[in-house]
This record gives structure tokens, sequence and C-alpha cells, in this order.
RNA sequence: GCCCCGCUAGCUCAACUAGGCAGAGCACCGGAUUCUUAAUCCGUAGGUUGCAGGUUCAAUUCCUGCGCGGGGUACCA
């Protein structure tokens, strides 16, 4: 028996009085007029014209002075007070308050009007329970600070923590305007499989699972790159997809095992279409959210009105070592690594020493929004060759406020060398990698050119809500299990 | 995975430095109160100090192991 529901338990014992008196603690619907938004943003006519209003929401406080109460009224985030006078109720009706609890969910009925102090209330004339709460919220000034319980019981950090609430209800709007700036480029939103028989698209151990009918093991999707694609060649030009993807990773502040992505194919395109694309789309929606074409992250204030800044990845790299990159050996770049004190072990493969080099010595640098472009040929086997120099390929890194926030390239689109970079990365025993002959056959089929993006929607949302770590913008972030009290959340077979 | 830090009442926090009866505010319960708003006033109740073990006459405090969380680091096209 849990605690809320032991016969101890002061907000259970008012539930029992409450069906005694013969009063429904759990009602059926409430017809409301106004949102507690609406009545405050209309409060002068609704109060002129005396007109009842009807609301409903959770009881945050109340405040009891003999014949008189107050109390507050909270419904999706807006706060009203609520005046409550035994003569306007009556005398049963006002003793019953008594069996009300903060974080009861009630439904009210009144005029408005405005306190002595000025404050918008509603002069309830008749209140009704619509739920009975029979946990106590956390406390009302000092709030819910304990992170794990946050985390865990996210509805109570959404009744109690206003800011936690904007966050989710920003991620909304983010999400939405990704979609309504997408569709009216023309592009048509699609869905691929989250279970692949074969994962692909990235560098990422993948979350295995078994399909019982079919008898094979498949894999929860890393990317849905290589589905989209295949969509690109079978004539759908403009296709996107905002899902999750799943990575069988560490997890720190900006990595969540399960993340959002959202992933576009523009046919005819190249990755300088890409970028402008970018811009663009950051700028609406910065615009869209803050009604500026600015966001301030962690004390940093970022332009996104002016063009990014191209920092090619080669090129700043030699800059910074002195030296070309692409012509020293992996002993050398070991060497490197020494002499700048980046610790790196001696195994390393080479695209992760240049990737660790360069994120050591530049990206860390970076405080404007940029482009970080044209990698060496062996980070990446499906963007195209750079179309000025064999070593590069045509790829793009956004990075905001110093943190990455997607992947972009050219995509190469020539079966005969993508089987051979296949072939290549498994030769070099890079760890995930993959070789699908499927989609090397809808390559044979002829792809148009085509530019790829993908953007994090959870880095993106961290971004445009000021907020430093993933966590805090994944309503249901992952954690382990807790050890189960005796008697309670212990499965009922195994 | 490794390193560091945290875990005390429903919530927010003391007490730990140097071992000596586990405390406060809010919430809850009883009472007073007809414009209050962190309402106020009076009174009561609330604890396996994350879990298990050890040292000690005595452990919230010291030691060991474990659990959960946070930060860092590693991994992460």
């Amino acid at each position: 028996m849990s605690q809320a529901t032991e016969d101890t338990n002061p907000q259970r014992a008012k539930h029992d009085k409450l069906k005694e008196l013969g009063v429904r603690p759990y009602a059926y619907r409430w017809d409301r007029t106004h949102s507690a938004a609406e009545v405050v943003e209309q409060f002068d006519a609704l109060s002129e014209a005396k007109t009842e209003v009807s609301l409903s929401g959770r009881l945050m406080s109340r405040r009891e002075h003999g014949k008189t109460q107050f109390g507050h009224l909270q419904d999706a985030g807006t706060r009203v007070q609520l005046y409550l006078r035994k003569d306007a109720l009556g005398d049963e009706p006002f003793e019953r308050l008594g069996l009300l609890d903060i974080g009861d969910i009630v439904g009210v009925r009144g005029e408005m009007f405005r306190t002595r102090t000025g404050e918008i209330t509603v002069n309830v004339r008749e209140l009704v329970l619509l739920a009975k709460s029979l946990r106590p919220l956390p406390e009302k000034f000092h709030g819910l600070k304990d992170v794990e319980t946050r985390y865990r019981q996210r509805y109570l950090d959404l009744v109690v923590n206003e800011d936690s609430r904007k966050v989710f209800v920003a991620r909304a709007k983010l999400t939405a305007l990704v979609r309504r700036f997408l569709d009216g480029r023309g592009f048509i939103e699609v869905e691929t499989p989250t279970l692949q028989p074969l994962y692909g698209g990235a560098a990422a151990e993948p979350f295995r699972t078994w399909y019982k009918v079919l008898e094979q093991e498949m894999y929860l999707r890393i990317s849905d790159e290589l589905y989209l694609k295949r969509l690109i060649v079978g004539g759908l030009d403009r296709v996107y997809e905002l899902c999750k993807d799943f990575r069988n990773e560490g997890l720190d502040r900006t990595h969540s095992p399960e993340f959002t992505q959202v992933e576009l194919y523009q046919a005819y395109a190249d990755y300088t279409e890409m970028m402008a694309l970018v811009e663009e789309l950051f700028r609406f929606l910065a615009v869209e959210l803050h009604g500026k074409p600015e966001i301030t992250f962690q004390g940093r204030t970022v332009d996104l009105s002016k063009p990014w800044q191209r920092v090619r990845f080669t090129e700043a790299l030699a800059e910074r070592i002195e030296a070309d990159p692409l012509e020293l050996s992996d002993k050398m770049l070991l060497k490197v690594a020494a002499r700048f004190n980046i610790k790196v072990e001696e195994g390393t493969s080479r695209v992760k020493l240049l990737d660790k080099l360069f994120e050591a010595l530049v990206q860390d640098r970076l405080v404007e929004p940029s482009f970080v472009m044209d990698h060496p040929k062996i980070t990446c086997p499906l963007a195209k060759e750079h179309r000025d120099d064999p070593r590069l390929v045509e790829r793009f890194e956004p990075v905001v406020a110093g943190m990455e926030v997607g992947n972009a390239f050219s995509e190469l689109n020539d079966p005969v060398e993508q089987r051979q970079r296949f072939a290549d990365q498994l030769a070099r025993h890079e760890e995930f990698a993959t070789l699908d002959e499927d989609y090397i056959a809808a390559l044979e089929h002829g792809m148009p050119p085509t530019g790829g993006l993908g953007l994090g929607v959870d880095r993106l949302v961290m971004l445009f809500t000021d907020t430093p770590a993933i966590r805090d913008v994944i309503l249901f972030p992952q954690l382990r299990v807790h050890a189960a009290p005796s008697g309670e959340g212990e499965p009922i077979a195994g």
C-alpha cells in the first residue's frame, strides 16, 4: 500500500469524508468558459459586464480568514486569485472548503473583480472539486529543486517550476516552427523505420533488439539518413523526418542516448544551399521565438542576422599546428597532440586524432555562428568528394555558441565510390562500420545530386531556451531504475 | 568505465570541521480571524539521517562496500 492511500494520510481522510457526504472526489467533466490567461487578458470587459466566468485548474494556495478565504488557481501556467465568501457560497459549501487540499483540481464559477490591492480575482459563487489530490505538492516558496525528483516526477516539476514549463512549451513551438519552415519550402514529412535490420548513417553503437517472428536481430536506428536518401532516389525530391535516434553511448550535458533529430534532403542541391538553409532557419526560429535574430546562450549573445563564419577544417587546423594535417602521418599527429597537451591514447584512429585536434585547437575557440567545413575525406563515408580537393569532402557542421548542432553534406551519389568508401571503412576496422548493399543498389538506380542536413533538435531547444543541459529539454530523461522499496513497484509477473 | 561531490521530516535546508538526546521554515493536523497573498497569531504532530556492515560506552558525524543522482573525464562522423 502506498503512503498516499493509507488511512492515516490526511488527504485520503478528506477524500473518504467527501465520499461519505455524497461528493464525488473525481468528477466527470467541467465546462469552462475561459482559461486563466483569458480572464486576465479580458479582465476589463469581463468585470465591467459582470460576466459569470467558469475556470478550472489546480488549487495552489488557500488562506482562511474566518468567513472569507483566498486562494490561487493555476491553469496552464497562469495563476488567478479566488475570493471565497461564506455568504456567497452558502454555509454548507463553505464548510466543505476545509476538505480541500492544495493540489486539488477544481472548477469555479463567479464574476471577475479586483481586490483592494489590485489583484485580478474571481468572486467565487460555486466551487466544484474535479479531482482530489492525495499527495502533498512540493513546498510553495522554495519549490522543487531536487534534480532527481524533477526528472523522475516531471509532472511535479511542471506544476511547480514555471521555467521548466516554459522550456517544454518553447520546445513544442520550435518543432512546429521547423515543420512550418520546411513545409513552406516544399518539403514533405515522411516516416521511416525505427527498427532497422542494419544500422547506418552515422558512426555509433546501436541498441539491439530481437524480432521474434522474423527471428532476427534488429537495431534501433542511429540515423534515418540511408532511408531518406532512398526516397530521393524514388523521386520524393524534398523530404524530412523529425524523429528520435538512439545511440548506445555515454550521456552528458550535450548527449542523450535517445535524442531527436530532424534530417532533410533536397534533390538538385549541394551543401552550399544547405548552409543557406541553416542560416535562414536559425534566423526564422529566433525571430519567431524571441522577436529578433539573436540568441543568448550562457551569457554569450549570438547575432544571427549576418552570414555565418566559414571555417575550413584542414586550413584552420593547419594554421594552429603550422603544418598540413593531411600530410602528417599518424605518428606525427600523435606528436602534435602531445605538443599541445591533448590527451590521446596510443592506438587512436586517424579519424579520431584529426577530430580531437580540431576540437581542442579550433572548435573550442569558435564563438560566432560557424560552419566547420570541408573535412578530410576519411571522416565521413557518405559525403561527396570535394570538387576542388580530392582529399576532402563537401561537408559542414553548424556550430553555435561553441555547440555542434548538426551535420550536412553534398551527398555522395556515385554507387561505385560509395561501395569503396564503405569497404575502406571496414578495412580500417572502424567500430560499428557497416556496408548496406540495399542502399548501394538504390544508388545504382541513380540518385540526383542532393544536399542533406541533420540538426539535433534537443540542442536547438537548448540554444533557444538558454538551457545548458540536454536533460532539461527532455521531458523524461533516461535514468537508472531505482531499487524498489519493499512492496512497491515490483513486477506482478516476471 | 574512471575521478570528485551529494543523499537528514512531504518540500527547502541546519546539525558533520573536533562523535555526545536530530533541529528550523513551509506544508500537514486542531483553534482564532470577513480584502489576504511566502497572510498572521496560538497549539500539536511529523525521522530506519539512501542501504548494508565496521570502529566506538556512544555514529547524521569516522571507516568499508553497495544504490541513486550531479559535475568532470573517457566514449560519441
